[in-house]
DNA sequence: GCCGAACCGTAACGTTCGTTACGGCAATAG
DNA sequence: CTATTGCCGTAACGAACGTTACGGTTCGGC
């Protein structure tokens, strides 16, 4: 009754995982497309059995983006009690890790995989990416956020409107640039940089400038 | 000696024009691979033709690219002699068009293809949609930024760093998540909301708080 | 009226790739 | 030992697609 199967909705297993990490590789190899041949000759097993566990190519490819964008953890953040300096250095900690995994070959390989095949209208990866990216980044850093506004050194209405502006303040125009194959090199000082100018670009938009504590 | 032939460096004919807006055409249809045969359909023209013109399949692409992010223009704007509100309305005006170019079915199926075959390191298509888009954007936004300097108005070192955030306050995260395929409308009105709350956010980042005229 | 060039429509070729089928090997249960 | 199961390696099928070739048509020039 050991049968992995399909691992529809389930964990899979070892030997699974071994073809999934190896499919990861092909889509990280430039100018080679993955096909279900090239896989099984990485993952040295048949094409008989992804089939048998992954139905088609496309379960394949979702089985992959799904598993590895499941395991991009930026770093959970406790909010706990805040000054600003704490406040400043969650921010930064976020935004180095989401630039650090952003410029890596497999977020830029990924992306472009979800992003082409979204224009095909069969694949759901696209909807994946964004749901362990983007979305998932959000839900994130917004008890930080929030609990920031509730420590009165963070000043908005919409915690999502206002994560929305930290993502724009990191971002810049470098996801764009790596997708597009811009060869943009991001060490990790000038992701640092990056990241400590981000935080203190949205501390002077959000930044509650005197804090008065004369509510309560 | 009216051979059209090769379209390399030279302005395509009204002919290959039609091609290549048959081309694009191709490229919108969600669902549906850009192939020889459907836009040699599309266009009512023979495959010999296409091959004629434009090399192969790649040239095709490259040129279609090409042709129509060379007129995607955001609206030149003059930077003439500015004060605040002139400086806000023109930030305002460039956001809104870039927005509204970016959220465009053409401006996503075009990123797409690039995104999507610049992970075959074939195509130097990632290289002419950024070069007609990100740093066209920023050749264009670049004089205004700097005649607010001059007038008083912004205050920064490096105009290609303002731009790059300015870029981050209009983007945030609407590029990617329409690239990804997340169902997100934006109207004329959240364009122009966006637009205005990215002009308001660089004037305060960038902005000059007492502009007192102390230099001499 | 004839010629050649350009072009259309379509057939054909070769390759790639997704998918399926088949034979063999190792392990495990009875 | 034997049967069964799961998997590997490979061959084979069929479809899609890029590319080339060919016959037929239109059109400008002499």
């Amino acid at each position: 009754m050991s049968q992995p199967e399909a691992p529809t909705e389930q964990q899979p297993s070892p030997r699974q995982i071994e073809v999934l990490e190896a499919t990861l590789r092909q889509m990280l190899v430039e100018g080679q497309a993955v096909t279900m041949n090239s896989v099984a000759r990485a993952a040295s097993c048949s094409k008989e059995t992804l089939y048998k566990w992954f139905g088609d190519r496309e379960g394949l490819l979702t089985a992959t983006v799904k598993w590895k964008a499941s395991r991009v953890h930026v770093g959970a953040i406790e909010p706990g009690r805040l000054d600003r300096a704490a406040l400043v250095a969650r921010l930064e900690e976020f935004a180095s890790n989401w630039l650090a995994v952003i410029s890596s070959e497999t977020s830029i390989a990924l992306n472009r995989i979800a992003m082409g095949e979204a224009g095909t209208g069969k694949h759901s990866l696209g909807a994946i990416v964004l749901e362990n990216g983007r979305f998932a980044l959000g839900a994130r850093l917004k008890p930080v956020l929030e609990a920031g506004r509730a420590a009165r050194l963070l000043e908005f209405q919409d915690s999502e409107e206002a994560f929305r502006t930290f993502f724009g303040l990191m971002a810049r125009d470098v996801q764009i640039r790596l997708l597009l194959g811009d060869a943009l090199v991001l060490s990790s000082a000038t992701i640092h940089q990056e990241a400590a100018r981000a935080a203190t670009q949205f501390l002077a938009l959000y930044g509650v400038e005197n804090p008065t504590g004369s509510a309560g």
